[in-house]
RNA sequence: CGGGGUAUAGCGCAGCCUGGUAGCGCACCUGCUUUGGGAGCAGGGUGUCGGGGGUUCAAAUCCCUCUACCCCGACCA
């Protein structure tokens, strides 16, 4: 590719709403056109980086054994009311309607039509198992789109749906698609984790999630440093702590604290540390409110929270008018000592097991010290409800949980028979008996993957691209100077362009003539790994000065060293 | 959806309080000079001041209203 004859358009200042750094630098690049919220138009640069994700994914489903389709992005409803989440999948789902008045949506995931696909064309279980996938756009209408495309509503996916005849079958591609993303995300130069996950709204059994690991990420996950234990926080589980209850020592009793409604403010005023005080939450049960009791310092894990049986599958709180309608506490002093009978009382593993604590003092102004289970206040039962923390003990027995960041580029999940038994998909095993298909499903963030690499690899000039995510691994700067006459340079240039490209590598030369600080502050910009320059200099001392975008330093080359360097 | 904010040239912003000729930087166009780290000089304005309504002799500015977008919280590749 020639420089001038593409259309690249970097530019120095940036939206002031880009928070992220690879939302302001794909900006800057002039990779990506915001059209309306969370919906982007990528441009020809940001193109060709999209499609070098999409090449190597694609390959290595291909490898895996998955073979490529294409399916729709408009669905019909009726597909959707067949497998209960026209309704179920909430405001994210963005529906629409024909002249006809036949309602449709657009789609964000496609286990209905792939489910669809799959009832019609497999009928024995000889052509079992078989893995299909696609890349292609999806919709979801989030609340809250940010960060470019890192949570577009708009996005490239590349999904992939199994189906087999038994678990054993299931639980083996799931094995080579964890394979397959392992080597996706390796290939592509990402620094990546894969955890144990929720399998949240999709359902199913087995679920992993690829997280790339950045401080940015929306996600926290949990490794232990004495296994290979990994897992989204949502799903790590805390354990009680290993010393058992100490037996009361303290009386019951009273204090005043006339403003102090949250932990911060309580222990601040009676001088004791938070992990000595129980605080109680309360939340919309299936029959009334629920009380959730954690530990001052810790957090309510809303996941683990949502799966409790007395809640209808999510935790949300309950409004202040709410509370004081049930119980006459005002938020922020409320205990577990004086809770009417009828309100159920689960406590975390963690608070259950203090003794002489601080909680809410069932009146306005007021907290107990002193309290103590069974004595004082009435446990339902024992549950895991909080967010592991940096430092808890490994859920698997061996070692210490750590806290990272990470960007959730890829999940995979074991559905089991979720869709193909409301939408009856079936295949005749070998005595001619129906049998309802077991399905996998497997999902990569293709547009996502773009930013999150950009997050993980970058500098205060720019992109710094894994090689086989550049939009073009070589970029040859040609310095025309102030001499008139050039053609040595533009030559040398096009010589060296036409050997680095018949060697199968991906060159663009940069032959817009240019300063050659506006030349270098582009290439450097949009993240090109090899740089040569070619110059009037160069040639009189038959070298190429050559810098990898990492380095800091120019190395000067010969012709033949260059070869060889970009093998 | 709850809370906070913004909307003026392609981008980043000032002007609004205290009503009176629409402005700055970058980008862009023309010319000359310049050419190894985002060049300099001179000239050029490309605008429905988000939309609608109101107050006023006069509205970017004051009032009402609508819309869009952004940030903080509940979703997910």
């Amino acid at each position: 590719m020639r420089l001038s004859q593409f259309h690249l358009a970097t530019v120095k200042e940036v939206p002031a709403d880009a928070e992220i750094a690879s939302h302001r630098l794909m900006l800057r690049a002039g990779m990506l056109r915001r059209l309306a919220s969370g919906i982007y138009t990528w441009s020809p640069l940001g193109l060709r980086v999209l499609r070098k994700v999409e090449a190597v994914v694609r390959e290595e489903m291909t490898r895996a054994g998955a073979i490529e389709m294409l399916m729709p992005t408009m669905q019909p409803r009726e597909l959707w009311e067949e497998s209960g989440r026209w309704k179920k999948y909430g405001g994210l789902l963005l529906k629409m309607t024909d002249r006809k008045k036949q309602d449709y949506c657009y789609g964000p995931t496609h286990e209905e039509v792939m489910t669809d696909f799959a009832r019609n064309e497999l009928k024995s279980y000889k052509q079992l198992p078989i893995t299909f996938f696609q890349i292609q756009s999806k919709f979801r209408d989030e609340i809250r789109p940010r960060f470019g495309v890192m949570r577009a509503r708009e996005f490239t996916m590349k999904d992939a749906y199994s189906f087999h005849a038994d678990a054993e079958s299931l639980d083996e591609t799931y094995r080579t698609m964890y394979a397959a993303y392992e080597r996706i995300f390796t290939r592509l130069g990402l620094g990546f984790r894969a955890v144990q996950a929720d399998t949240g709204d999709i359902g199913g059994n087995a679920s992993h999630e690829f997280q790339v690991l950045a401080d940015s990420g929306e996600d926290a996950i949990g490794w232990s440093d004495g296994s290979d234990y990994a897992a989204n926080v949502e799903l790590a589980e805390a354990l009680a702590p290993a010393q058992a209850r100490p037996d009361p020592d303290a009386e019951l009793s009273r204090v005043d604290t006339p403003t102090q409604r949250n932990i911060g403010e309580v222990t601040a005023f009676l001088g004791i540390p938070p992990q000595e005080c129980v605080k109680t939450l309360l939340v919309r049960g299936k029959d009334g409110l629920v009380a959730l009791c954690i530990r001052g310092d810790h957090e309510l894990n809303d996941v683990k929270a949502g799966k409790l049986p007395e809640l209808p599958g999510r935790a949300v709180f309950a409004s202040e008018e709410e509370i004081l309608e049930a119980i006459h506490i005002q938020p922020g002093f409320i205990g577990p000592v004086d809770l009417p009978d009828d309100i159920p009382v689960i406590v975390d593993r963690s608070a259950a097991a203090l003794s002489d604590f601080v909680c809410g003092g069932g009146t306005s102004g007021t907290h107990y010290t002193g309290t103590n289970w069974d004595r004082d206040a009435r446990i339902t039962r024992v549950a895991d409800l909080r967010k592991v923390v940096e430092g808890d003990p490994s859920p698997d027995g061996k070692g210490t949980l750590h806290i990272a960041r990470g960007i959730e580029v890829g999940h995979i999940f074991q559905l089991g028979d979720k869709y193909a038994a409301s939408m009856r998909a079936k295949v005749l095993d070998n005595n001619g008996k129906a049998h309802t298909l077991l399905m996998g499903c497997y999902g990569i963030g293709v547009s996502r993957t773009v930013a999150a690499a950009i997050e993980q690899s970058h500098d205060d000039r720019g992109i710094i691209w894994p090689e086989p995510m550049a939009p073009w691994q070589v970029a040859i700067c040609a310095i025309t100077g102030k001499k008139t006459d050039n053609t040595a340079v533009m030559e040398t240039a096009e010589s060296l362009y036409n050997e680095l490209t018949q060697r199968g590598l991906d060159v663009v030369l940069d032959d817009r003539g240019l300063r050659p600080g506006a030349m270098f502050a582009d290439m450097e910009l949009i993240g090109i790994p090899h740089r040569i320059v070619v110059s009037e200099r160069g040639i009189a001392s038959d070298t190429f000065e050559y810098r990898h975008r990492a380095d800091s330093e120019n190395r000067s080359l010969s012709r033949q060293e260059l070869l060889e360097l970009l093998g």
